[in-house]
DNA sequence: CACACTATTGCAAACGTTTGCATTAAGTTC
DNA sequence: GAACTTAATGCAAACGTTTGCAATAGTGTG
């Protein structure tokens, strides 16, 4: 069996130094002598030595932690299953670990009612990062205003007093709404919910270039929930009931677009000829679907290294604000 | 600003009792009067009071975190975006927090060389899943020889000195073919990569069912890396060359399966008029793609359950071992 | 050589829990 | 009422780090 686990003051008494020696060695403190650190460092390397984190964390109050909570819809305790979502947490990942981070990754469910006491008194993370679009204002107010280092991925714009990162949604509407009215579209609609803050930003992007086109009589809105499914069953009614009285889709979501996609397909309309269709992210499969999709996509990488940077410079004291991360349009067959 | 961190002691002097006290009664020691306990719980409630959890961490020597470690391929430190893995994941959060532990995300890049030494000694969790199929072996066999409680999602009928939990993919395989035989299917090819663990027992699956028809001269194997890209470049690449000499696609996975797909849309090959296809892993798109997907679904979230589980019982001290978690054909319009 | 200085190292306290053992209070038995 | 049991609580040590301060050794100066 692995024998007893070596702490620090056995490695010392094995270099023949101190523990505080030891401990100084280990973080490279210019104190020890460099001759000392290193043979202390190579020491511990040989041995498998590593430091007790919890103590670690104990002495230090800090625990080089960055909690990730994903935002649950509603009390459902269901697992999130947007693709766009979790491409998002493991973009953080990357970067929380390239800042020497460790990353836990929690939920509504976990955290409770009380964020700062769970995450931040009870020493389990340095700060927290949000992620989704979710209704838990309240508690993230509660929690703000706690003082806890929060950063969340939202729409920047929504006027809050936390700092949030996301994608210019407003733009993201705009660019993806003229793209299909150089398309040659007349008669576009909107798929989406515009209540939603980010969504809403893209809705009125999507709005400001239709009333810049003066085609405001033709467009049109339809609202649903911003599933692929939802999408599915909503354009279909719509086909049935109104028949096809419009020629451009701009989705809220890659998701989205692609349940659209679906249902005209399954109904002859020919993409991109009848309707030509934009979606939003740029998910995996909007490559992989046929036609490929045309779509806005959102720089989650860049978006991650930008959450995990203003995080900590929160964490040390820095003044930051809310910014947004460029997208850009990434044309495929499908307008 | 939020007043200072109220520490177990405070609490208890708030309450009149001794710090011992207080610790029972929050962790619902019968030593303590029930009146007592339910008072200070209470209390500590409207305080807003957590456990400072780094200094419960190192008193008990536990830690109630299992770390989920993701096999990245090689050390190119790409982040993951096959969503059926990202749903595997997600999946085990549910589990692990449902049994009261929290999840640590983690990933080949940050353990290093000794997962062991990083993880167990240092305090960071009490146990270690390992999702991916990886390159990883050495590292995993020296963990798991160092008593590491570990337990990895893999194919279970891998011969290993670990726990494996996993489907039964060589009965995804049969089932799979099966089902293109069934349908019709004369010519049937396998596309992915049979030298991977997973992979190879679904094409062991594939083959024996081939051969017990018969069909072992019509039959075709394309090995690719295991990617959508992948699997459309090659499906291209084949029909330029060989011409549709095949009728059926046992496909290594949904995101192979899809790739395919629109290899075969763009040249107006017809499916599954054609060309049969079935996935595996029903991941969201396998729904929503034109024509659907049939598919072996992964039943994840038992799968995440189960993970789980024997993680705990193995930190109990019991004797576990591996298991399959049942699979099922998902028929839609592919086939 | 005494002095002041600097470069290294060690001592010991503190971080906030949990828990074995001792203690007190209350109840029971003869 | 003494002796004994049981119930409830408190004392103090321990978990393994990090770090302010003290101490020592080494170096150069007048």
């Amino acid at each position: 069996m692995p024998q007893k686990k070596l702490k620090l003051a056995d490695l010392a008494k094995l270099a023949g130094v101190s523990t505080s020696t030891a401990s100084r060695a280990l973080n490279d403190n210019p104190l020890i002598k460099q001759e000392t650190r290193e043979r202390i460092q190579q020491l511990a390397k040989m041995h498998n030595f590593s430091l007790n984190a919890a103590a670690s964390r104990l002495r230090l109050q800090k625990t080089k932690v960055i909690a990730v909570l994903i935002n649950l819809d509603a009390e459902t305790e269901q697992s999130i299953d947007d693709p766009f979502l979790l491409k998002v947490v493991s973009d953080i990942n990357l970067a929380v670990n390239r800042q020497g981070y460790e990353l836990l990754l929690s939920n509504s469910y976990m955290a409770g009612e009380d964020w700062y006491g769970y995450f931040i008194d009870g020493r389990r993370a340095d700060g927290v990062i949000v992620v989704g679009q979710g209704k838990q204002q309240a508690r993230i107010d509660r929690a703000s205003e706690a003082g806890m280092p929060l950063v969340v991925w939202g729409d920047p714009k929504t006027e809050a007093d936390y700092v949030i990162v996301g994608s210019d949604n407003f733009l993201g509407g705009k660019v993806a709404t003229q793209h299909l009215l150089d398309k040659g579209c007349k008669k576009p609609l909107f798929l989406g919910e515009p209540e939603h803050a980010e969504l809403g930003e893209r809705y009125k992007g999507f709005s400001y270039v239709i009333a810049q086109a003066g085609l405001a009589e033709q467009a049109q809105l339809l609202k649903i929930d911003i599933t692929s499914q939802a999408a599915y069953d909503s354009i279909n009614r719509k086909l049935r009931s109104d028949g096809l009285d419009f020629d451009g889709i701009c989705a809220c979501s890659d998701m989205v677009a692609l349940g659209a996609m679906k249902a005209l397909k399954e109904r002859y309309v020919s993409i991109p000829n009848d309707v030509r269709i934009v979606g939003f992210d740029d998910i995996a499969m909007a490559d992989v679907s046929f036609p490929s999709l045309t779509t806005i996509k959102q720089d989650t990488k860049k978006a991650g290294e930008l959450l995990v940077e203003k995080l900590l410079a929160q964490l040390a004291g820095e003044e930051v604000s809310s910014s947004q991360v460029a997208i850009s349009l990434v044309e495929r067959q499908s307008s």
